[in-house]
DNA sequence: AAATTCGATTGTTTCAGATCAAATTACTGA
DNA sequence: TCAGTAATTTGATCTGAAACAATCGAATTT
């Protein structure tokens, strides 16, 4: 539907508009005036609270973070991972229906929610955003719903190598891409388990199951050396 | 993020721009133009597959529809039900990431994707709508990561309740709301199993204990009265 | 360097939900 | 109305992941 190839908002400032804007709108003023309008996080810091109200959208520049939301008796489901570029901060009503911490150290860029929505173009930018994440989601969604602990948890490592995960997730390697990689998780054992909707133990049982099968190195607690990348991925359950 | 109060993207013709959209944009053509491209699908017709090029947009008028994924191994995970009022079609690439199949009688309002991304009102309105199904997804990551069977069934039935489900879900009852509601499935149980992340066992046995409980009547297989809204609410985890 | 702390791992037991297997009930079409 | 079929319910058993319980190990503090 949509064809733009942007792949950061805070890259907008003076570009030409989209392909797929054919009408010639005028280059919002909104969008030369953000520069500057930065934000630093440290790890954990959170950002805003569910229920909090949705003044604001963010770009993350630098860094990880994690959208969740909590069960009141304490179970916590973390529904998003959001890295370098990705847009978080939307809200239908009011409110927003997350909450948003920071995995790591982050900068973010900030928007005013009204620089958003009179400018057409970042509109349409905010559009792409908002289609990827809910492919995402949806792929998520057969993780949770589907997928056993094994298959959670390569689907998870797989989306850590660059352009093997989320989407153009192919198969086996036809081409002589690498099949070594290491990645790093940014997440505990706990905000992992937290996103697989497993527990900690399960997570660390798997991660022990792929190590001792060969397919991984635990290099650092949040840091793994995957040897065997199509072996990883047949387990995802995708193939 | 966005005040507009419509709700139906088919209600559009002739209306006066979005409260949010401050600039002057001629409405655009293509808005009065869609009457008329209606089209009608049996239960269990599938709209498009999984992969197939994305190319319109649909608006459901009348009926139930969902949006499910397969894996390899036949698997399937309901992504999204889609009642009046709800847009699909969306991609952010070529294809679609779901596959899409009526799950009663349906009448769609059908919109050529450029229709939509030349229009700005439009464009608005999908951005309306997909920030919608991002809360309800997000509130359905919680059920599939973090739910028991008997709190996802009652989230379930709850979500059917006019007024109760989604978002608005306030506890018990403040005002002297009717404590009872006969409410429709429009799925089977094989589809609430799929969507709800259980078997079709379990989605009956949850179902046969409500019954028991006196919290439920089963009128007919898709037709539940539930007797005390209260008690199944407390029951979805929320509360 | 020893002590403390926090996260991760590993072992054991338990249990919710899956799987397998009938039996029952509800629809369908002649 | 009555087969015939499909969907649902119910029962029995099994199993994967949760829960509980130490232990280990790495990082931080003193």
């Amino acid at each position: 539907m949509v064809s733009a190839t942007l792949t950061k908002l805070s890259d907008l400032d003076g570009q030409a508009p989209f392909n797929g804007c054919q009408e010639n709108f005028k280059q919002p003023e909104a969008a030369g005036k953000h520069l500057g309008r930065k934000q630093r996080l440290s790890a954990h810091d959170v950002l805003f609270y569910e229920g909090d109200k949705a003044e604001r959208l963010y770009e993350v520049v630098r860094g990880v973070m994690m959208l969740y939301k909590l069960l009141p008796d304490g179970r916590r489901q973390v529904v998003y991972i959001l890295r370098e570029g990705d847009m978080l901060g939307f809200s239908n009503r009011d409110f927003f229906d997350c909450t948003a911490e920071a995995l790591t150290e982050v900068e973010l860029q900030v928007f005013e929610s009204r620089e958003i929505s009179t400018s057409p173009m970042m509109q349409h930018y905010v559009n792409r955003c908002l289609l990827s994440q809910m492919e995402i989601l949806h792929e998520h969604t057969v993780l949770l719903g589907r997928k056993s602990a094994l298959e959670r948890v390569s689907t998870f490592l797989m989306s850590l190598v660059p352009n093997r995960g989320g989407h153009g997730c192919s198969g086996p390697n036809e081409e002589g891409r690498p099949d070594t990689k290491t990645v790093a998780l940014s997440m505990t054992r706990q905000e992992i388990a937290d996103y697989l909707g497993l527990t900690i133990e399960t997570v660390s049982r798997v991660i022990s199951q792929l190590k001792r099968r060969g397919l991984i190195k635990v290099e650092k607690q949040d840091s793994i050396h995957i040897t065997n990348i199509c072996g990883i991925c047949q387990l995802t359950g995708m193939h």
